[in-house]
DNA sequence: CTGAAAGCGCTAACAA
DNA sequence: TTGTTAGCGCTTTCAG
């Protein structure tokens, strides 16, 4: 250990009390003269001093950290969220820790076990499909926490999410508008209730422009091996439906992995097909301009994540779960 | 706060001492009969215990938990670190907090010493350019930290980087070795000491192989807003240079946005240059699938970085600086 | 085999 | 205007 609250107490001839009021501003309101209030405060910096953290938040009860849980750091969305995040919570005075499930629900419920009795103050939480005790917990003891991006609709918990039907039938009308009449689907990890959502937009989307589905234009990938799921969900498509004119992704991956379909096999994708995609990530808009996007409002889903986080912290008792749910632009 | 070590006790008629000890399984080594520490653990299982680790850490003075500071945790390379770390840190038992610096030395300093006032055990940090005080703080005070990608030669610290001057070298000679004779160097951040690094291995190629730096191949992005820098750059280049033959890109983004240059011009770039890239990132492989890129060693660093800091921690007086130089692959 | 009690570094009521 | 003191929840030495 460095130097301590005592040390400079001692060094100067004063109780840690006082020293301590005045390290954390309460000096004028205590009522100290101004000239201790300049010795100590600049004698603890002369000093190094720096208070330990750990014992003020056991002494007050409180750590001021809230902490995210992602299911992959990696992912260019998630990095995203992270960053919008940080910044929202750094404004409001909290110190935001950051983790990875790798959208593993075991390793998810181990996390938030783990945090809780680093007692943080508070969770935002990205859930992997399948986690589920370690959030029930955390309502019956009335822990706060909020989901983003992801939720689970019996549960009475705070939320934000985005508009997810809404959002992929409109981009999918647009592609229809433009002129598409063999839209395909390509989604992944179906038992995930976001993906079920934008799967129901692409099927409204069509049934209401009197085109209806056709559940051979629709690829199922498994989130697994995509990478090599995609090229025989492709193939077969092709195969299946030649007449195929639009794609429709319901997540930015198999966007780029049908991009990569498309180059490796010298296919002129770009005036071949329409696309339109949920969300986008990097090198999209190299690979394809003319891509209908989600323009997800990352920053906004951060800063009300907090902020709902912050006020189920302070009231704890009273609070009563609210779910937001956010629209998409496109573009 | 939920049940504590005080009420199990309580509820079994134990002292917290007992109740401590067999949760922490140090109950047969202090020799407590089989039923007790059955009887202990079932319990606390029961009630829903589960420790006070802020209590803990201020008790037995280390906290378990070691952070890793990144520049920028959206960029690919970082996040991928930020995964290799976290996976090392939990194989020897730490738990990892993830920062981002937002590549703003004054930030990076802030965070060390919010972190370190947390009281975690140790940090690896990826410095940005300029942090300089609290790195010098950690040392005079002897608190354990490596460096990891990025490193300040005159100081002496621990530190986990590649091989930045050879491996450029080696890649840009392949380029040469393959018929290139007119190959320009993009390039950023020169004030940082690997992009330095790199451009000097690009340089020692040229040399080596009789053929010569033209300065006029060298393009220098700034930064801040490369985006349109690089394009700006690269008019330039080939009006100088219009007998370009390769490239090569001291970091991934560079490579991106050239592609995305070419691209957008609707140049062919697959037939008329050969590339090379430091590092690289999604979608790179897609868009140039022939450029040679320094795979690096990403998990190696972070497990390196992982166990120095660790060793560090547990000698802490007696500990020597130690630093360690990865090799790239190329591929 | 088990318990009492001191202490980790800081805060905050209560005194003075 | 400043000091005393009792915690915060857990670990660990020392006694029994």
């Amino acid at each position: 250990m460095g130097v301590l609250l005592k040390d400079v107490a001692k060094a100067l001839n004063l109780s840690k009390a006082t020293v301590s009021w005045i390290l954390s501003g309460k000096g004028e309101e205590k009522g100290f003269s101004e000239a201790t209030i300049k010795l100590v405060k600049e004698s603890a910096a002369r000093m190094g001093y720096s208070p330990n953290l750990l014992a003020r938040s056991l002494s007050v009860g409180s750590t001021k950290i809230i902490a995210l849980i992602v299911p992959a750091i990696d992912d260019t969305f998630y990095s995203q969220m992270a960053q919008a995040v940080e910044k929202q919570a750094q404004k409001r005075g909290y110190t935001l820790i950051i983790s990875s499930s790798e959208s593993n629900a075991d390793k998810e419920s181990r996390l938030i076990r783990a945090l809780r009795d680093q007692q943080v103050d508070g969770l935002i939480v990205a859930p992997s499909k399948g986690e589920f005790s370690a959030i029930s917990d955390m309502m019956k003891e009335r822990y706060p926490f909020v989901l983003i991006d992801r939720y689970y609709p019996e549960l009475e918990t705070n939320y934000v999410i985005v508009n997810n039907e809404a959002s992929s039938r409109e981009i999918v009308s647009r592609l229809v508008g433009a002129g598409c009449r063999r839209v395909a689907l390509l989604t992944t990890d179906t038992q995930l209730l976001v993906m079920e959502r934008r799967a129901q937009g692409y099927r409204e989307a069509l049934e209401r422009a009197g085109i209806g589905v056709d559940p051979a234009l629709c690829v199922e990938v498994k989130r697994a091996n995509y990478a090599e799921a995609i090229a025989g969900g492709l193939d077969a498509l092709f195969e299946r439906c030649p007449d195929v004119d639009g794609f429709f992704f319901s997540t930015h991956y198999l966007a780029l992995e049908t991009m990569r379909y498309f180059i490796d096999r010298g296919i002129d994708y770009r005036s071949g097909f329409r696309f339109a995609c949920f969300h986008t990530t990097t090198a999209l808009d190299i690979l394809a301009p003319e891509m209908l996007v989600t323009l997800m409002p990352i920053d906004e889903m951060g800063a009300c994540a907090v902020d709902m986080l912050l006020e189920n912290i302070r009231n704890k008792e009273e609070f009563r779960p609210q779910g937001i749910v956010l629209d998409n632009r496109i573009g």
